[in-house]
RNA sequence: GGCGCCGUAGCCAAGUGGUAAGGCAGAGGUCUGCAAAACCUCCAUGCACCGGUUCGAAUCCGGUCGGCGCCUCCA
């Protein structure tokens, strides 16, 4: 039993073995930090934060390196356009430090609530620009970049493997690359490393070429190869990604000498209605807004219901089946005993546990890994009424392992909160209607159930008696 | 124009050669005072369409139609 990956780089699934045995160097493009956190921006990271989990369940320990880009790269192509977070700032009337702080942690108390853990190391590209420059002066020493205008740009055309990422060819993209207004590049084609700042741009550092700031592509090569090593196991970002960024980042640290990722994994867009989301088609769905009304557990549990390398759809009768079934796993999970009583038997489910890993081994088939949870429940609830109890409970700890642990879902919702007053008044409209229900007095009974459904209190009668939960 | 992906039940969504997972919704039933929950049964002779390869194809090949992505910032 073996994890399988989806190599983008070979285009093909292959069996995961990390460079130093037992340790795993992981790298994913986190986001530029200069607008709230949007759906869009879960996907990578809870499916990067299951990897890690997987991968720490198999015993390895792994080093999970996610950067937040806090330079303003431009808008529009490399030459023209403006700084993103500067425009930001300028309209917010902040330091573009404030913007990027501002939202950096908008995005981790998103990430927070979707219960991504915090990456081992989150690194800054504006505490890296020495790297960057290092990078950069390696590159010109090696004659694969030059300088123009007090810029420097990476000379594509003498680096033949360009491409072999996204399989382009590189001789075909001059075609495709629009014609530059005022470029100091040789070749539409060539890519900055640093970029000349012009006067009235505020992030800008000293560099041998004069004051700038470093290209978007370089701070990725270098933070990833300063923290795992020049080369590394696994590099993960949105598809969208895969050109230009990550071709540029992989020529460049090639060019420069380092191996680089020898695993590249990419994951698919979001949809809402069929169209990828999208920013500048205003089509994007923001995350502080959605888990006002959507549990951020029930949005992990969505995007784990789709394959990460498949498009997901948000539109949101989706995400209400989601919610439904995840509803009826807690539920499940809720009703089965927490102790084992008479012995439960280790191996009662041993056969879903090896359909789980298998789902999981099998590049994180996490849809089908639900599957077997969804087939547990259904199996340790007849099982419970049964009155095996031993079972069931052996499915509860199945469960905490990898409903919690391991898909990093919440099992037991958040239900220990409800305070004295209402635990005490429900209780006591339940003694009513009980007592109503004693005497047969059937009208009144329902009556209260029904007005207490209204409230959004939903009772049920069990043979141990009424059980009361707040609907969602 | 170049490169690439996708089209599986009302909806979401696995499955990449061996005879269609799972979820939601729906129908019937058991249980219940009635419900709810739970459980049982049913719900794609067929995987956009047309050809081909094969003993066998949703899965491979060719074509057609439809949807989408990247080639510019994007997760």
């Amino acid at each position: 039993m073996a994890l399988t990956l989806y190599n983008s780089l070979t285009r093909r699934l292959e069996p995961f073995e990390p460079l130093v045995p037992g340790r795993v160097g992981i790298y994913v493009c986190g986001p530029t930090v200069y607008s709230e956190p949007h759906l869009g921006h879960a996907r990578g990271p809870v499916v990067f934060d299951v990897l890690r989990r997987w991968l720490e369940r198999q015993g390895f320990t792994v080093r999970y390196v996610s950067n937040i880009t806090d330079v303003g790269h431009l808008t529009d192509d490399a030459d023209d356009g403006e700084d993103k977070l500067a425009k930001r700032a300028k309209l917010e009337r902040l330091e573009p430090m404030e913007v990027a702080e501002k939202y950096f942690w908008a995005y981790f108390d998103a990430m927070e609530q979707l219960g991504v853990r915090r990456p081992t190391i989150v690194p800054r590209a504006t505490g890296h620009v020495t790297e960057q420059i290092a990078l950069t002066e390696a590159l010109l020493e090696r004659g694969l970049a030059y300088e123009s205008g007090g810029s420097v740009y990476f000379d594509v055309s003498a680096w033949d493997a360009y491409g072999e990422l996204s399989g382009r060819d590189p001789s075909e993209l001059v075609e495709g690359t629009r014609v530059e207004v005022r470029s100091d590049k040789r070749d539409p084609r060539d890519f900055a490393l640093w970029k000349r700042a012009d006067p009235e741009h505020i992030m800008r550092w000293p560099s041998p070429w004069g004051e700038g700031f470093p290209g978007w592509h370089v701070e990725c090569s270098v933070m990833s190869t300063k923290y795992l090593g020049d080369e590394f196991d696994i590099h993960g970002g949105g598809i969208d990604l895969v050109f230009p960024h990550h071709e540029c980042e992989l020529a460049q640290a090639r060019a420069a000498g380092k191996p680089f990722a020898r695993y590249w994994l990419h994951w698919n867009m979001l949809t809402l209605g069929g169209e990828k989301m999208s920013k500048s088609k205003g089509h994007v769905v923001d995350l502080a807004p959605l888990f006002e009304r959507i549990d951020p557990m029930v949005v992990r549990f969505h995007l784990l219901r789709s394959h990460y390398r498949s498009l997901s759809d948000f539109a949101d009768e989706a995400l209400q089946a989601s919610a439904a079934g995840l509803r009826r796993l807690r539920g499940a999970y809720a009703s089965w005993p927490s102790h084992a009583g008479a012995g439960s038997p280790s191996e009662a489910w041993s056969e879903a546990r090896a359909r789980f890993a298998a789902a999981m081994d099998a590049d994180l088939n996490t849809p089908e890994a639900i599957a077997v949870l969804f087939d547990v429940a259904r199996d340790a609830n007849k099982a419970r009424d049964a009155g095996e109890l031993g079972c069931a409970a052996a499915a509860r700890a199945l469960f905490d392992e990898l409903l919690g642990d391991v898909l990093g879902i919440e099992v037991a919702p958040a239900t220990g909160d409800e305070s004295e007053l209402l635990e005490g008044v429900v209780g006591l409209l339940l003694e009513q209607r009980e007592a109503a229900r004693k005497r047969r007095d059937f009208a009144a009974a329902d009556d209260l159930r029904e007005r207490l459904s209204a409230l959004g209190v939903s009772v049920e009668d069990t043979p141990d008696g009424p059980r009361w939960r707040r609907l969602d």
